[in-house]
DNA sequence: TAGATTGTTAATCGATTAACAATC
DNA sequence: TAGATTGTTAATCGATTAACAATC
């Protein structure tokens, strides 16, 4: 049964839409219509629909969508609805930030270890969470069943581990290293390059400066 | 004299091209071909010079392009050949890990006070750059030219600080809140919202082992 | 039933790729 | 000059928007 694949523009909006039901759950909005969401996501009511119907018919005509059954469904299609075992791989200050932040773990996204090169970080704990070598990842990854591993560390370090986390069975990476790691097709890499982000803000400074 | 409107597209691409090219002026290379890059980038040449060519021929036929030439003027379209004046607003993990990146500054991206409403937290520094209390905001933007502000806060702190920058001409926000802040148009903003891109990585995490 | 709004098909728009003439 | 490779036009592909029949 092969299912359509789903554009990578859709699954880019798909968190938004999350958040924005989110939102509407908490103000105990019940129902919603693609025209009421259009107006406050600023994107078209045509779109909204189109996009939700790769995946199913959520609404009901004359009614719209009901907000917390396309909230939790929107949830079950990005996967909210499974725990995922993380690591993170760089225990700097970026590393830090992102163990600190709580709200990862309420939707399921479990931090389970942290490894770092630096022999004076060895033992120490973030927010309950050990800091190990990274050499004693072979092994702790032959133990766990990590999901996801997030590289907080530079670019040549990113790329020397990568294989590491490979072979240790990670399914996923989170890749904060300014680089475009060289991975097997099975396994998924989400970026994140902040610099690359800065960059077009600088572009788009000097483009609206020039109008 | 009205340019044509450069796709945004086009404009995510540029970093990752400037970072190649970094790269290779690295390792000495001198000249490369639309071909060459697309093999190693894995996008096609024809994208490569269709996205060259929205900015000037900056190629030569027979010969191809000059590495650190094509470096340079995508710096400059990229607007990294001008300092910027930043502000961090969130001295948290986050803030902090941000502000004590200091490739940051090495491209132009200055960051000259970090403001926090936490009483604790006054007049201590990061890096040598002061932490300030979020009520001195609009005094220290009436005397000092800020390009960027960084919003590593809250949402409702987000949405909350937003009018003051925009009053005190702050030009280009870096958002990290979770939200889509309301800006009059001139104002330009980049999101970085990374429990987006987590949920991003955790849907192709399912999807990869559907198939 | 009438009104509202979806689900879905068709039309449009834009971005990517292919092709090739221009030219170094 | 011949070969290589760009710059650019044309063709294709995909994504967004519009329209409307289906249906609650």
């Amino acid at each position: 049964m092969q299912e359509r694949e789903i554009s990578k523009a859709v699954i880019k909006r798909l968190p938004r839409y999350y958040r924005y039901l989110g939102e509407l759950l908490e103000h105990k909005v019940e129902r919603i219509s693609s025209n009421e969401l259009s107006d406050r996501m600023q994107v078209t009511a045509s779109q909204i629909r189109q996009d939700l119907n790769n995946f199913g018919g959520f609404g009901q005509q004359g009614y719209g969508y009901n907000v917390k059954y396309l909230y939790n469904e929107i949830g079950k299609i990005l996967g909210l609805d499974k725990t995922y075992n993380m690591i993170i791989i760089g225990a700097g200050h970026l590393g830090e930030a992102l163990a600190n932040y709580v709200k990862f773990e309420k939707r399921g996204f479990r931090i389970i270890g942290i490894f770092d090169t630096n022999p004076e970080l060895e033992g120490k704990t973030i927010r309950g969470i050990q800091i190990m070598m990274d050499d004693r990842l072979p092994e702790f990854l032959s133990s766990h069943d990590i999901d996801i591993a997030t590289l907080t560390l530079p670019k040549a370090g990113a790329e020397a581990i990568a294989p590491v986390l490979v072979k240790g069975g990670v399914k996923a990476i989170w890749n904060f290293a300014h680089t475009d790691l060289d991975l097997p097709p099975d396994v998924v890499v989400e970026n994140v390059h902040l610099s690359e982000s800065l960059m077009q803000l600088s572009y788009n400074i000097n483009r609206k400066n020039r109008k």
